[in-house]
DNA sequence: ACCATAACGACCGACGGTCGGTCAGTTAAA
DNA sequence: TTTAACTGACCGACCGTCGGTCGTTATGGT
């Protein structure tokens, strides 16, 4: 085969685009190195003078992806919100937000992640999102308990709490997508889900009735088109 | 090889514990089943007689487990209770009863599943018993809102919300499992984080504080020994 | 004696991963 | 300026293991 020579950063982020493509396109299981490397046009030794396994290369990919979320929560942190609810709220918002205006990446990681060959990438991708969200939300309850408006246990827990109650809301829609039933029916259904999300979270924390609004209808009903 | 005949049902369920053993000590990924049919002591060609596939022997085995706790859960069930938050309260601290009897299997069974090999068993043993369990407390949820003892939105979005949060409780003691770190220290913040969790689910259900008893203290003091 | 079926094991292609080696570009001593 | 040592990106044949197939053989019930 023809030499190619590029630079190590230039081929290791060809190397982590192909393949994450791959893997969204037909699943981390059902994508071999082989693959990888017949996309890229390299050879099999290449592949492994850059990472170390096929496992090392899907933990890279993750951590990537996940800084990527990292940062666009830190923006709505880094400006300053009258108070934890609002902050909160923002939050959440700019989270739904960011997915609508990547919505057919979102559509397709959806898709990918939540399929049956997909479950260590999901798992993977999960977890390593929720060690990265939670202490932020914890942050904002501590502000929140701080100002009066919250009154829970320890914040700590109770963020991670709040975080993997979303979960449930994230299963209902791959689960309505992955079906092809995204019509009106499911919709309403699916906006009564959030609103009893929103209510619980409400109960949770001790904030007023529809204080908490963490998902903007309009997002909502984009999806559902 | 020496030919030894079996009854069908018979080597089946040979072959399910056996095979569960050596996923619950090695992994699933890391068991094979040249591993499983040389304990077993069989061909190759017999175990696709049982099984069209490694992934349907593993169906196999987490549908006997799930069977298992869902007979469990019925006989507290099939008990009458006087009212919901009894019965509430009973499921919980049942399936903690059986889980001290069943002690060293079930801390080995935590240290696999939670292992980062076994996240493909783990994933769906956990699917498969919550599509059992939600529904048994959704019910129990819609009994209590019946006798006015319950306030909270539609049960069926509510039983999947206070199981998913439940979550946090088992990864959290899996964590300090896999770190051998089951000292007093961390057992006194593990039962802060049991208490969270059940003032919590107060707060969602709407019923007076410390009416939730979901963990019974001394089952969790014979867990940190 | 026959037949359903339990059991056998050689065989297959695909997979993740290894390893000895190639080669263009860079550095630095002669 | 030459040239020799060095670096690291790249190559691809090869390996052991894996999940799975298939044609054959043995066995127990009728």
């Amino acid at each position: 085969m023809k030499r190619v020579v590029k630079k190590h950063d230039e081929r290791k982020n060809e190397l982590l685009d192909v393949a994450q493509n791959l893997f969204y396109q037909n699943g981390y299981e059902n994508t071999s190195v082989a693959n990888i490397i017949n996309a890229v046009g390299i050879a099999k030794g290449t592949f492994y003078h850059y990472f170390q396994s096929k496992t090392d290369l899907l933990d890279q990919i993750i951590e990537r992806q996940v800084q990527k979320i990292d940062q666009e929560i830190d923006k709505v942190l880094d400006e300053i919100e009258e108070n934890a609810i609002v902050e909160l709220n923002n939050i959440f918002q700019n989270i739904g937000q960011y997915k609508l205006e990547n919505k057919d990446v979102m559509l397709l990681m959806v898709r990918v992640l939540y399929s049956e060959k997909n479950i260590i990438l999901k798992t993977k991708m999960f977890d390593s999102r929720r060690k990265m969200v939670t202490p932020k939300i914890a942050k904002v309850i501590k502000r929140g308990i701080k100002e009066g408006l919250f009154n829970t246990g320890n914040p700590d827990y109770i963020a991670i709490m709040l975080w993997e109650l979303g979960n449930f809301i994230g299963d209902e829609f791959a689960d309505m997508l992955i079906r092809n039933e995204l019509n009106k029916k499911n919709m309403n259904r699916f906006l009564e889900m959030c609103h009893t999300y929103e209510r619980t979270i409400e109960k949770i924390l001790g904030t007023p009735k529809n204080s908490i609004n963490v998902f903007d209808e309009e997002v909502i009903k984009n999806f559902f088109n």
